[in-house]
DNA sequence: ACTAAAACTTACTTATCAGTAAGTAATCCT
DNA sequence: AGGATTACTTACTGATAAGTAAGTTTTAGT
């Protein structure tokens, strides 16, 4: 009848993430997402069986995400400055949007959350950690950045900040986050 | 026939405080609250007339809660030290217990909350800032603490590392946020 | 052109949610 | 002692949730 959508499963991952970052895992339903696509509750059941299948689809997708942007960090010839403003613009643009780190969204549903999904959250995890990280080390050997803490601990450092920071805005307002991310930058210079 | 329980009132903000921490205002019913308490719902819809009057229960107590740990931290003679350690104390708690920030848990479900919630919020968002502040600025003064941000803008730093330090202590382990909580005093006394 | 698989819709089920109206039992006030 | 108030229970309602079985249309391969 209508045309039909060959990427229907991509759609709605992507309309999953959106609503996910916005309101959590708990308070969205398959029919907020069918919704937007004009098809039924079923539909979106025939692409992920069920709603964690789709929050490990969503996580997957994240992970993939990240491997994207980490090999194109590697191959950029970027600073390591250059390189940590692209991952901070990722969360800037989260207070655009009213949203919040994906992380930070499933951290806060995490005991409601199904069995299958918990270990690929700490996938997701440790992939974002070792990339900050990894930036971190470089921008210390090479002289760009100044900091006393371990790589690891400065980058857990910096990503609950940003974390938090997303999280606040909502709130406090964007002003605070602004606060928060010129702050992070201006230590790692110093 | 049973025995009454005359402060059933304070019992269910108190169960109503753990599950939000635990679970988030969206993945917890009346129906767990009056459960643990051998009641019906409608007995807690006789205390709170809605899940937004709950919340609100639950928001001002904290409030309550924030203000008495202020006095008590004024009254103290404690140095900024022993008092900003007092606040970080109870965010070691929450780890323990599997919980997380009740900010970070309202800020996660923002979007989903009811309008008339929202304010409170921010109220007691500005009361723990303001606590946090004041504690820094007192610890300047004094020459226990060092920090080159206002003191404003440092309490954002460290209340985003807690607040997030908690949330990710749950999927990745207690270990990284007992780095953040190390480096953070470190960093402040150097 | 035929067939099989893919991508849906229709129509439903079961469970749980917040919320309510009416009734009951205990307690307090005078 | 009597009446009102407090603190519930009983017994619902309507809405929405996730999920499913069976049927229908579309698309792709041969």
């Amino acid at each position: 009848m209508t045309a039909r959508n060959t990427d229907t499963k991509e759609e709605i991952i992507r309309i999953g993430k959106e609503l996910i970052k916005l309101y959590g895992y708990n308070a969205f339903s398959y029919a907020d997402i069918s919704k937007q696509l004009n098809m039924k509750n079923a539909a979106v059941h025939y692409h992920f069986r069920g709603k964690e299948d789709l929050l490990a689809g969503i996580l997957e997708n994240y992970v993939q995400d990240y491997a994207t942007l980490g090999k194109q960090l590697q191959s950029s010839g970027w600073s390591a400055m250059q390189k940590l403003e692209k991952f901070i613009e990722r969360y800037s643009c989260l207070v655009e949007c009213n949203s919040i780190c994906i992380i930070g969204s499933v951290a806060s549903d995490y005991n409601t959350l199904p069995e299958s999904v918990k270990e690929k959250t700490a996938e997701l995890i440790e992939m974002v950690m070792s990339m900050v990280e990894k930036t971190l080390q470089e921008g210390k050997r090479n002289g760009e950045f100044s900091f006393t803490e371990s790589a690891r601990t400065q980058a857990l450092l910096i990503m609950t900040n940003l974390a938090a920071g997303v999280q606040l805005a909502r709130i406090s307002g964007k002003k605070d986050y602004d606060a928060i991310k010129r702050a992070l930058i201006r230590q790692l210079k110093k």
